[in-house]
DNA sequence: TAACAACGCTTTTTT
DNA sequence: AGCGTTGTTA
């Protein structure tokens, strides 16, 4: 090994390199944020390479965003000295899983050719499922369904093994759904995201031999954000490592976002536990960010009650304080959030290392119609899922019908796309003679096109349709699935749908279409685009030309800019008044470390900030809007008040009289409802926003305790921090409210 | 019976 | 604001 190969090592910090040069055996790396995560598994990747302890192909490196292992990947094969190395093994949980599943698809009953189907083709799937079996669909709903489903594939549990031990309607049916359900995939050659890790586990438990294969194959296995692994994630891994027992995950407790998905923090507290002799070694030094950014962070996590306890330090400068702002509504915000990036960042610092954090998607609306309106260019990462959109899933839907005639759910998605005349009722039809006859939709189609007069139109079309489908499956045989893409498209009559709507949407989905075509041609054959097409969140992301990012804190989970912007810190949006209301505390652990990964995101410079009116939606009936007057979050009382300095934008307004009519996008003919509740704040002396309290007094009331609101009446006292109090509600479910607001019940 | 128009209900986070 | 469901028309 010559010296040179080793420029890997030299920026190393001891921790970092120890982590690096750990040769074998179990090694849980604590990651704290911006301590060099990615750092590490990349030179540690590069390290097993060039001192030779395995191929680049015996590595199995595992995350869970195809962007984090593209990045992996463009920054490994930098490093590397022989450049012809290829690493096959490294990516999502979910397409290496599918790698592994297409070689041993009959294990499972499947051909290899199946088809991999994405959250709406499922819900579509359960929904026919729903009407199929004559149940309610007001009863029950899909997503409800499907969320069952995933809880169980997560946990995984295949249909025979679940017992339900607190029986209901909505469980048993479930149930018995997700029994048909995995039959239907079956028939139809599918597999859902759920099927591809828990096909595997099975192939594992059942077929040692294939297991053997790859125990033999993987000399090394590393994993990116192990905190988000769940339980068959975790069960995935073990197989896998169980006998070479070189087993290394990065983490960090502090950053685990998706517990809502099933991810368990339990995987990485008890790593050390289950893998015997593991080495543990906490990365924390923290190069990313500012002082005063890293304490605003980790003063906010010291909140969290369970978490392993890391001490973040860094040797950067202070930077300016964290701003916190706020704002009459979302419109101001907005606007004054694109103020100061147009008047005050612009200058100094490139667009594309400015981002705005959201914690749902929907927020970004507000911001692309100002950026929109002045010009300041912006784009929005993982929003817009190019793979999602109707047109685009309708093209594919025309091949996967081409490429396997049993899947049903693309012959039922463009069979009248564009209109051919075959409505409801005849797919009903179909769908009995299919049901009975145990034929797929096409197959069935043909049988009743012999039935019907076929003079009728409906039948004509219909004939028309599936003849083409055959006159395609032969071309597949022979033009490239580009040129038959074209062909398709063409022919079926989609393209002239488009054409005659001369809609600037119409012609946007036209733009898109030649777009697939293109990206079609990365892609070596027919085959080759459809088995990877579902794992594409987006098409090659456009991180080109100078832009605002915007996206949701959940996306920008791994990445860094200078600047960010974290708006919407109010009570009911962040945290999200649904978790709340599911989860409860453990919710707001989460949501917590959900604000923790959205500051650690900043290097230089941060702006938190909330509103005091937040607009949900718009009536387009009688065009009012519907306003809902907000809290702010409790996490900005939770913000270090000496890293922090509050813009207190509320009183400029306030010296106006609070009126807001020189809002002239919103033009209301009544006081808007900030005013009304400007006022009824003034009267009842009930919390201001702009007063943001820091006093440590001790309340004098209870946990258990019944207590009455003004607002929101009887509840029951749950928690307690210094004078402020966790309350669940009777109708309102769980509010946080300061002490002097209550009264106690009996008095 | 299919196509089109009007109504109305919902919005967390994702491979 | 966007989609699915319901109601109306051809």
């Amino acid at each position: 090994m010559n010296v040179t190969s080793q420029n890997y090592l030299l920026t190393l910090n001891n921790q970092q390199k120890e982590a690096v040069m750990h040769n074998d055996g179990p090694l849980l790396i604590l990651a704290g944020a911006g301590s060099g995560k990615t750092k590490v598994l990349t030179s540690r990747v590069v390290h097993l390479i060039e001192t030779q302890k395995c191929f680049a192909s015996q590595i199995l490196c595992v995350t869970f965003t195809n962007k984090a292992a593209n990045e992996m990947r463009d920054r490994i094969l930098k490093s590397l000295s022989a450049k012809s190395s290829s690493l096959p093994w490294l990516g999502t949980f979910h397409s290496i899983s599918n790698k592994i599943l297409r070689k041993h698809a009959e294990a499972v009953g499947l051909k290899s050719s199946f088809t991999i189907l994405d959250t709406l083709d499922q819900l579509r799937l359960i929904k026919n499922i729903i009407e199929a079996e004559n149940i309610d669909i007001k009863k029950i709903s899909p997503k409800l369904v499907a969320s069952f489903i995933d809880d169980w594939k997560n946990k995984g549990l295949t249909p025979n093994e679940i017992k339900i031990n607190n029986s209901n309607y909505i469980t048993d049916t479930s149930l018995k759904i997700y029994t048909i359900y995995q039959n239907r995939l079956k028939i139809m050659n599918c597999v859902d995201f759920g099927d591809l890790i828990l096909h595997c586990v099975t192939i594992f438990k059942k077929f040692p031999d294939i297991l053997g294969i790859y125990h033999a194959n993987f000399k090394y296995i590393l994993v990116d954000e192990y905190q988000d692994t769940n339980f068959i994630q975790n069960i995935w891994l073990n197989f896998l490592s169980s006998k070479n027992n070189n087993l290394c995950c990065v983490g960090d407790d502090d950053q685990s976002i998706y517990s809502w998905r099933g991810a368990e923090v339990k995987n990485i507290l008890n790593f050390d536990k289950i893998n015997k002799n593991t080495k543990v070694i906490k990365l924390e030094q923290n190069y990313r960010s500012t002082q005063n950014i890293l304490d605003t962070a980790s003063f906010l996590i010291s909140h969290n009650e369970d978490r392993l306890g890391k001490k973040l330090w860094s040797e950067n400068s202070k930077g300016s304080l964290v701003e916190i702002n706020c704002y009459n509504n979302g419109y101001d915000e907005a606007v004054a959030i694109a103020d100061e990036i147009e008047k005050n960042l612009s200058k100094k610092t490139s667009l594309n290392q400015i981002a705005i954090l959201v914690r749902a998607a929907f927020q970004t609306r507000e911001f692309e119609d100002r950026f929109i309106k002045i010009n300041l260019p912006y784009r929005v990462v993982g929003g817009l899922k190019f793979y999602e959109r109707s047109e685009i899933k309708d093209a594919i839907a025309y091949l996967r019908i081409v490429y396997q005639q049993s899947d049903d759910l693309a012959f039922e998605r463009i069979i009248n796309t564009p209109k051919r005349s075959i409505g409801e009722a005849t797919l009903k039809e179909i769908h009995n003679i299919s049901k009975t006859s145990n034929l797929n939709l096409e197959q069935a189609s043909i049988v009743y096109c012999e039935q019907e007069n076929e003079k009728n139109k409906t039948i004509i079309n219909l004939k028309k349709i599936i003849t083409n489908f055959q006159i395609w499956r032969q071309l597949s045989n022979q033009t490239s699935h580009y040129e038959l893409m074209e062909k398709v498209l063409d022919e079926s009559g989609y393209t002239t749908m488009l054409l005659n709507e001369r809609t600037p949407e119409a012609e946007a989905k036209l733009e898109n279409l030649k777009e697939l075509i293109i990206s079609m041609k990365n892609y070596e054959n027919l085959q080759g685009f459809l088995e990877n097409i579902s794992l594409q969140t987006s098409a090659e992301e456009e991180w080109l030309g100078e832009k605002i990012n915007l996206m949701t804190i959940h996306a920008a989970k791994g990445l860094e800019f200078d600047v960010i912007f974290l708006p919407g810190w109010e009570e009911g949006l962040f945290p999200h008044q649904r978790s709340i209301d599911e989860k409860g505390h453990i919710a707001i652990e989460e949501e917590r470390r959900l604000a923790y990964v959205a500051i650690t995101r900043s290097k230089k410079e941060l702006f938190i900030s909330f509103v005091n009116n937040r607009r949900i939606f718009a009536n387009k009936k009688d065009k009012e809007i519907d306003w809902m007057p907000t809290l702010p979050s409790r996490f900005i009382e939770e913000l270090p008040k000496e890293n922090i300095n509050i813009k207190n934008n509320f009183n400029n307004y306030k010296e106006q009289d609070f009126d807001f009519n020189q809002d002239q996008l919103i033009q209301q003919p009544t006081r808007s409802p900030g005013w009304q509740r400007y006022q009824k704040a003034k009267n009842n002396n009930v919390i201001l926003t702009k007063k943001i309290s820091y006093s440590n007094n001790k309340t004098n009331f209870k946990v258990g305790e019944g207590v009455i609101h003004e607002d929101f009446g009887q509840g029951k006292v749950i928690h307690i921090e210094d004078n402020k109090l966790i309350i669940i509600f009777k109708k309102y479910g769980e509010k946080k409210i300061i002490d002097k607001f209550i009264k106690k019940i009996n008095e």
